[in-house]
DNA sequence: TCTTATTTTAGACGCTGTCAAGACTTTTCG
DNA sequence: CGAAAAGTCTTGACAGCGTCTAAAATAAGA
């Protein structure tokens, strides 16, 4: 994986300390966090960083097509790494999100649905993990 | 449809005006409102009612099973009268939200999911609505 | 009626996310 | 090099969502 400087230099974001520790964190976690959890992590590398630093990082990352957003869980927005196309399930105990690859799901029907020009879409899981 | 006041003491929900007035306007409604929503409709019926009124009452509809919510936008909660089983298609202009009923979309594969025991899931489809 | 249980209300609270203003840093350029 | 400009960060305020509590209002029961 390439470094999280030249990534950000690459697409035009000054790599400053907290964006790093923002990006570095959050690029490389596969766990769809929060906005907040981003925020005690990225504090862990950089303590004075900023509640609204971290919100501009993360939506400037949205923006340039780096980091995706979820709106798939109660009480807060999640981040997700993962920029291929996947589908999720999630752990009705633990509240984990677990990334389901593409291939391993096939939806059939959509190209019926006459009103509707789907542009995208995912299959959402809710149940347990199995242990093991 | 059963009037609103039988299904709440079916429930064991004693029927006051303010739970009338929040359960009239979300049972009947299609459009996937938010407590918001909720609470600005119950008050041209009941125009005291409070916003907790609201929430308690919402909740006491999941909790009763009578009333299904959906995470699927971003900002609130969505509550849904639609009870069956079925996908969902956002319209990325208007964020309305429109039920796809569940036999348009087959879904294969989740078997084949060794890891993760499915007890629920749907498809979330985004998109513009056709014209006309 | 008196007593008790249920319900509603207002307000406070904590959390999410945005925004504006000023401070600070890094470039640009004379 | 020093001054101005541009870019970035932080703080604090703010608005909305959703929960909770304590007190008032209402209903139910004896
Ligand atoms: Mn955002
Ligand atoms: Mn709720
Ligand atoms: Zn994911
Ligand atoms: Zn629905």
């Amino acid at each position: 994986m390439k470094d999280v400087i030249s990534i950000l230099r690459h697409c035009g974001i000054q790599p400053t300390p907290q964006r790093i520790a923002v990006v570095e964190y959050v690029l490389k976690n596969k766990s769809h966090p929060s906005a907040d959890e981003v925020l005690s992590s990225a504090r862990k590398r950089c303590p004075t960083v900023s509640r609204a630093t971290v919100y501009n990082t993360l939506n400037l990352l949205v923006e340039k097509g780096l980091l995706a957003m979820q709106t798939i869980k109660e009480g807060a927005v999640v981040f997700d790494s993962n920029l291929e196309k996947h589908h999720h399930f999630i752990d009705m105990d633990t509240g984990r999100i677990y990334d389901i690859s593409w291939d391993q799901l096939q939806v059939k029907g959509k190209e019926k649905l006459k009103e509707f020009e789907v542009t995208e879409f995912q299959v959402i899981m809710r149940g347990r993990k199995k242990k093991g």
